[in-house]
DNA sequence: AGCTGCGGGCCGC
DNA sequence: GCGGCCCGCAGCT
């Protein structure tokens, strides 16, 4: 089934890959290659036809993570691990937001949940949640297949999203738990009001720090070690929150460049505005009183610096040359449907403009040093290819 | 509560 | 047979 376009645009995507790279595996393969010679970063918007191979210590991968929302599909096979793309949550309305933005939630992963969520508010407008189906497979949702094999991680998408980007998952849990907060704070309000204590609180909606959320999970996705140290732990929820949008442009052809995301990954820019219009326009959880002030306490509470070697948290922090520091400085906002990022400075060609659709420059990805021929001693020691993804967020227009 | 992986089963092609 | 999908279960956070 839809073999014929599949295989049109792998073999596109084969010859749009790196020099020499083997490629021309298929997920499907009884034997898949072992000389790889290079490895990649972690991808988390796998988009369009690609393949991507990541070492087996990648903790991502070996979660199988990924921020489109993708469920788990049985494909009668337990060698590899099949999932498909449950689109995104929109406003039925199609609100937008003070600032022109869209209303991109993520589709919760189990079905009863989701049931649930769609039953649910747009939290801008109040208006009906509407989920829309991915069709960027012939029609079906996008597929992405995982197989473990030997010390490598096989990942194959097939099929192009033909939807906005939804929250990650780090922003979809951040904005439940900020809800709860919030739900929890509005109760103890009403019950507390006038005791003492409760004006510890104010000043106050929540402050973000207050609140339990932002991915108290430091690994969730995961830095590498040597970042980690230096962040204190609540710069590192946030910068893992921010894990999502590395401050990076996406090159060119990432990932089998679909084209479509020029036209429908305006989500991409929900998580990017300039400082001057930091406030709130999608208050982060519904809000029957909408507070500007609570969003402009999150965006400007989640901004942190960031140094050196950040490129989203998707970096295999176990795996090969998990360093490859590309050297720039970053601000990176916590960026739910509510937070906005700063204006960090968006790479012009910047450190890690790497993909594999995006040949040149792969200098850039290459290890530090040692790493000729892109192996040592018999183990994958290479750089991967990426830094990341969303390299052009930031041009994506809103709709 | 929700995410994730697994596997049985059904359906259409 | 293959691919898509639904469902329930179990483990985990």
């Amino acid at each position: 089934m839809l073999k014929g376009a599949d295989e049109a645009v792998v073999e596109q995507e084969d010859s749009a890959s790196q020099q020499g790279e083997v490629t021309s595996w298929d997920i499907n393969d009884i034997k898949l290659p072992q000389d790889v010679r290079q490895i990649d970063w972690f991808q988390e918007w796998p988009d369009s036809y690609v393949k991507h191979i990541y070492s087996s210590e990648d903790k991502n991968a070996q979660r199988h993570h990924s921020s489109w929302a993708m469920r788990n599909t049985n494909n009668h096979n337990s060698r590899i691990l099949k999932k498909s793309c449950l689109g995104v949550v929109v406003c039925g309305n199609d609100c937008s937001t003070l600032d022109g933005r869209k209303i991109y939630l993520r589709p919760a992963i189990c079905d009863k949940a989701r049931q649930k969520q769609q039953r649910k508010c747009c939290p801008n407008c109040n208006g009906p949640l509407r989920l829309l189906s991915c069709r960027g497979h012939g029609g079906y949702p996008v597929t992405n297949f995982w197989r473990h094999e030997g010390q490598f991680i096989f990942f194959q998408s097939k099929g192009a999203h033909d939807h906005p980007r939804p929250e990650t998952k780090l922003e979809a849990e951040a904005r439940r738990s900020i809800q709860k907060a919030q739900t929890a704070f509005s109760t103890s309000s009403l019950r507390l009001k006038t005791i003492p204590e409760v004006e510890s609180l104010t000043g106050a909606v929540p402050m973000p720090e207050e609140l339990p959320l932002l991915l108290s999970k430091p690994d969730d996705y995961l830095l590498p070690a040597h970042f980690r140290g230096h962040l204190s732990k609540s710069s590192q929820e946030l910068t893992l929150s921010s894990s999502g949008q590395p401050p990076y442009p996406r090159a060119a052809g990432q990932d089998g460049g679909s084209r479509e995301e020029l036209t429908w990954s305006h989500s991409s820019s929900l998580r990017r505005m300039p400082s001057t219009e930091r406030l709130c326009g999608v208050p982060a959880v519904p809000c029957t009183a909408p507070s500007s002030q609570h969003c402009t306490h999150l965006s400007t509470q989640h901004v942190l610096p960031v140094t050196k070697g950040m490129h989203g948290a998707f970096r295999p922090d176990t795996g090969p040359l998990g360093d490859g520091s590309c050297g720039e400085k970053s601000l990176l906002t916590y960026r739910s449907s509510c937070v906005s990022l700063l204006p960090y400075p968006v790479a012009q060609g910047g450190p890690c403009p790497m993909a594999r659709g995006a040949k040149p420059h792969s200098q850039l990805l290459e290890p530090p040093r040692g790493s000729e021929g892109g192996r040592a001693k018999g183990s994958p020691q290479v750089g991967p290819r990426y830094c990341n993804d969303d390299m052009f967020s930031d041009l994506y227009p809103l709709r």
